[in-house]
DNA sequence: TAGATTGTTAATCGATTAACAATC
DNA sequence: TAGATTGTTAATCGATTAACAATC
């Protein structure tokens, strides 16, 4: 039975159960059940049911789940046959690493352009994009109707480039500077990738089994 | 009262916190009470003194949270204060991007080395680090003891390379490959930064609001 | 002192797990 | 048909919120 309101927990876990549904299929595994899904994963059987039936029925009873049927239908969900425009702020290292190995196409986005404000870079092409001039992405974007912004500039830059964002129109932005972008009053939908809070909670569970191997000793 | 065993969801929660603290003491705020952090982070005042709660009592009825105090007492309860070692391996954009951008000392990390399997890579100096041959990175990492790996490697490696991470003693794992690694089986603690998750949750979003604006309109 | 705010207990809410009828 | 496995309802567990005595 579909759900209305779904829980974040549900969501952060389906592009994992993509992405071992795609193992599997690379593997040439047509079929799975979801107790099968569980034990590979981690996870109970009841839960991985629980989260599909959120969104409908995709399995038959006495089979389980047709692996190309099910991902399909999660692509769907996390709307990854939309096909939207993303531009790329900031074409340091970082955004390189994104514009030359992470791979838009298959997650439904097109990356349409990319902005620097470093003279010595603007103008030159980098994987195929042409880099433009970062002091005015503004344009650009709001012409265009691009859908979301991936930021990568330095911290300091962070709130002013956000702002622009919003009030040219951008739908979502996915953020790798390290800071809260701050415009929680717009509707624009912001994605983080904290780095430093991902290390800090490594950080946090290399001392948790510090302690406990002292114990053990 | 201090808690044994403290939810993942009070863990990921504690580097915002922080954060947000350096923040206040660089504005120069020296005190804070929950229910303005909960206003400002959009937390409820219950939930962040009940975090807190968990590793100790660091404020004061009347007065609330010295801002110095509280980030020194967070910061120790997520290692920041262990100085630990780490190596990067893979010295594409990414590992660069880390290695160029990323305050390592500020969370208690040293970079000790880095490793790539480029021949025109290897020997180069990176960031003030010369880049040492990838194809042996086990001795390095056993006989100096480190604690962690930056996993910066292409997807096809990252199987094998975590492996032998394992094999060599590694603690813990900083992954930015997009796969699981597959050493579940092992003590190795594994943080994923997985890029592609990330996205397709903002690219479900998307999928909300546009919904939701069709509806309204 | 009076006001403010903590730490903690109790109440509520939501998420996960278990159980099972339905059915392929 | 018999076995397997779903989708869903009910039970449990845990996390968040509310309330309040303690006290600065």
């Amino acid at each position: 039975m579909k759900k209305d309101r779904i829980s974040i927990n549900v969501i952060r876990r389906l592009p994992r159960y993509l992405r071992y549904l795609d193992d599997l299929a690379y593997k040439g595994v047509s079929r799975v059940s979801s107790s099968e899904m569980g034990k590979q994963m981690g996870l109970t059987a009841s839960q991985i049911r629980q989260d599909f039936s959120c969104f409908g029925e995709f399995g038959q009873q006495g089979y389980g789940y047709n692996v190309d049927t099910l991902r399909r239908h999660i692509g769907t969900i996390l709307g990854m046959s939309e096909l939207r425009s993303a531009v790329i702020i900031g074409v340091g290292n970082l955004g390189r690493a994104l514009m030359g190995n992470f791979d838009f196409d298959k997650y439904g986005f097109s990356l349409v352009a990319a902005f620097d404000l470093a003279p010595n870079v603007i103008g030159t092409e980098v994987f195929g994009l042409v880099v433009r001039d970062g002091s005015n992405f503004e344009n650009f974007i709001s012409e265009h109707d691009v859908d979301i912004a991936i930021m990568t500039v330095p911290k300091r830059n962070a709130h002013s480039v956000a702002k622009k964002l919003a009030a040219a129109g951008i739908k979502g932005i996915w953020n790798f500077t390290n800071i809260d972008l701050g415009i929680s009053d717009s509707d624009v939908i912001v994605e983080n990738v904290h780095f430093s809070d991902s290390l800090l909670s490594l950080s946090y569970f290399l001392s948790c089994q510090e302690n406990d191997t002292e114990g053990k000793n």
